[in-house]
DNA sequence: TAGTTGACCGGAA
DNA sequence: ATTCCGGCCAACT
């Protein structure tokens, strides 16, 4: 209960128009190899007051999404300005 | 209690 | 460059 506990306070405390990455957040969260557990909570509903449309990939992709799928996840960052639209 | 799952990561073919 | 395979760990059934 303490790493999802962990794990949310972290993606909570990603500032705005900055992106993290799930191994990073796990990495925060106090394990590192537990990246899939991160999005494993996310999957769920980890919690309505998290922005997780700012956790991405370590390969710079943006992954997956509940909610309209990476699309809205990428719109998101580009309005926050974390992410550069190409 | 044990087994399966997965919004991942990293290396190999 | 893409595709495949193994690993690692919390949550779910």
């Amino acid at each position: 209960m303490q790493f999802s506990e962990r794990v949310k306070r972290v993606v909570q405390s990603i500032p705005s128009g900055t992106t993290m990455t799930y191994k990073e957040v796990a990495l925060r969260a106090g394990n590192e190899k537990a990246a899939r557990v991160v999005g494993t909570l996310m999957r769920k509903n980890f919690d309505p007051t998290v922005p997780c449309h700012r956790v991405i990939k370590s390969d710079g992709t943006l992954g997956s999404y509940n909610r309209g799928g990476e699309a809205m996840k990428k719109a998101l960052l580009i309005k926050e300005g974390a992410y550069e639209p190409r």
